[in-house]
DNA sequence: CGCGGGTTTGATGATGCTCAAGCCCGGTGG
DNA sequence: CCACCGGGCTTGAGCATCATCAAACCCGCG
């Protein structure tokens, strides 16, 4: 299972056996079930995730009740609060598990401490971390040059998994429409 | 003037004389005009920039011409296009200045070198990468929940600086409205 | 002085939201 | 097996936010 893990490291580092064993150690695996927290808002993030399988999101509550989805992360990604684990301040953001999943929990601190194991797994989560703010970027673009019926069409386009097995009422919130407006949406697309 | 980078490095890990000297032979300080670009659309990023002094921008043109800005960047910042710098394909921003600026520019396969010589910038980086994530990701909630007035209340209040100094019309760019609605805006809050 | 860019204003229109109702469908209990 | 929920999706009417377009204004600068 912590092949995906090491395949994923892998594809940007090299590790020798000894290494990769002492990795896996400061990691946990835990399996997490539908609608369980990781993390709740109010909370200081403490733990990084790795999702092995399933998907998880990680979202934000507005002061009227409103969920707005930051992230969706499947197989093969990672997913935190970046503000809180970084500040240390109580997190604005849930992240929780949309199906039941299989993640790999590493703690702020013991991450600190890996590093300075292994050195070259700085690289590996620099090179991740660039990733993240290049796609977060993009996203933002779309969202502020784009109209949401295309913004779902990119959507389904880039991530057709997400569309398929995530409830609409999430892409809406993803997209930053209200689940009304995106059955519209729909409708207007299959009408063409 | 190279103080306030290594200032900057240093709130973050410590640097010898030598590393400092061999750090800054990486760089090419760059003064740079009002109006004048770093990064074209159309080209692959090769540099990132770290800003001494003034105010550069990085936006997008979209297919109706109007411009969406990502990113400011004035004294203490860096800016480069990530999606473009990574993936070495075409950029589809610019960077120009706002105002004459003088920019630290280090290319990306230097850096890479660099980080090979002094491996605990690499920390440095990462941690400037995940702080770039968390802004962008507090950014793009704040797209997602809020409305343009509230929207430009907070930039007030988050960055003064960058709304005394930057035109209106670049300030809606950013907010991802017109400059007709941001006047509309304004009016609005001065009769209050 | 007049030009030109940035800003303002107003009328009109599109995009997307609110609220309320109805539908579809899988699950649960009788 | 059926009846009855309950959650997710759809539909429609009316409304708020924000865009578009055109005109006017302001002001620094050649």
């Amino acid at each position: 299972m912590s092949q995906v893990f090491f395949d994923n490291i892998q594809q940007h580092i090299h590790l020798s056996e000894e290494e990769k064993e002492l990795l896996l150690s400061y990691f946990k695996t835990k399996k997490i079930r539908k609608r369980q927290f990781l993390l709740e808002e109010g909370d200081v993030c403490k733990h990084s995730a790795f999702v092995l399988s399933g998907c998880l999101r990680c979202y934000f509550i507005d002061e009227n009740g409103f969920e707005h989805i930051l992230q969706f992360a499947v197989e093969d990604w990672w997913i935190t609060d970046m503000m809180s684990i970084i500040t240390q301040n109580p997190s604005r953001l849930n992240i929780d598990a949309l199906e039941e999943s299989e993640i790999l929990l590493i703690k702020r601190e013991d991450q600190t401490e890996l590093l300075e194991k292994i050195p070259q797994l700085e690289k590996y989560f620099r090179i991740k971390t660039e990733s993240g703010l290049a796609h977060i970027q993009s996203r933002l673009l779309e969202n502020l040059s784009l109209p949401a019926k295309e913004r779902y069409l990119n959507l389904m386009k880039k991530y057709p998994r997400i569309v398929e097995k995530v409830p609409q009422k999430q892409i809406a919130s993803y997209l930053g429409i209200t689940p009304e407006f995106l059955s519209k949406v729909r409708k207007e697309l299959v009408k063409n």
